[in-house]
DNA sequence: TATAATAAAAGTCAGAGAAAGTCAAAAAGA
DNA sequence: TCTTTTTGACTTTCTCTGACTTTTATTATA
């Protein structure tokens, strides 16, 4: 079995064993604890736990630095799951607009987190990113808003 | 759990006691009582305690000196417009994780907010836009989203 | 009393060390 | 061949400390 697939399969025992869905490694002693390179879990963890598979990635670097693995539970809300999977590498501001109010419609999201989410994901917040890359900034942007809604 | 957030927590235990939102200390006497070194406590209290997260520090050397941590109350909108005016044209993930904190301790946003907007804020939301511009990007979309919450 | 010396704080800063992130190239599979 | 995996060299971020500096208060002395 490929060395990524084992690590994936021990983080998701973690994650199983754990009772908040979070699963939290130092990446050198677990590296070393699987026998790969460290640079190997960022590559596990950015191939298999995206936020279309539905993970939550946080860390923080310096002495006592860790990496947090977070699932997210599929409630009865499965639809925004849905939603998140159907929203392909870019999307552009219309479409945004049009998936929102959808959200806002079938009471995913309030009024609130409505707005807070158009702001962010409006051109003029991007105005520092390259047009070129808007479309694919939007998405990722909305998908990872969408997951921690979950 | 890391010393200098042992030390922070300490501080905020301090501020929540006091009725008027100040905590003072001793450096050497509270270092010593933290059991680390007596520079530490300035690491802690310029890394976590500056203004732009709503603290003011004073101080005063020599015998009998302190070193004093009022914590700023503002109403909600000011106090809003301020964290807003106080981010700068770039903004790194730690610091935004500071200001969010704040903003949650102090009541600005909720939980599920916080989560909203850290997941947008995140660097792997940004995975498609080069390094040289997510600061950037961050302090934009950071200003966009609270300005929305006004 | 005025001043000088001493002691008692806090402040600064650079360096060491710890940890995660990035990226390109090699290796392995399909 | 083309994609996925694996690695290691290098980068960046964060923490912690100790040596040294500066400021203030207290004490001793002329």
């Amino acid at each position: 079995m490929r060395m990524s697939d084992i690590i994936t399969k021990e983080i998701i025992k973690m994650l199983n064993d754990s009772e908040a869905n979070i699963a939290e490694i130092q990446r050198n002693e677990f590296a070393n604890l699987m026998g790969c390179a460290p640079s190997q879990i960022n590559y596990v963890l950015s191939s298999r736990f995206t936020p279309e598979h539905g993970y939550i990635i946080e860390s923080r670097r310096g002495g006592g630095g860790y990496i947090r693995i977070k699932r997210v539970v599929l409630s009865h809300s499965s639809a925004l799951m849905h939603i998140i999977n159907s929203i392909g590498e870019q999307i552009d501001a219309m479409s945004t607009r049009i998936v929102l109010e959808n959200c806002l419609e079938t009471g995913l999201i309030d009024e609130k987190n409505a707005r807070l989410m158009a702001s962010a994901l409006s051109n003029s917040a991007m105005q520092c990113v390259p047009v070129v890359l808007r479309d694919s900034l939007r998405a990722s942007l909305l998908k990872q808003m969408l997951l921690s809604l979950l």
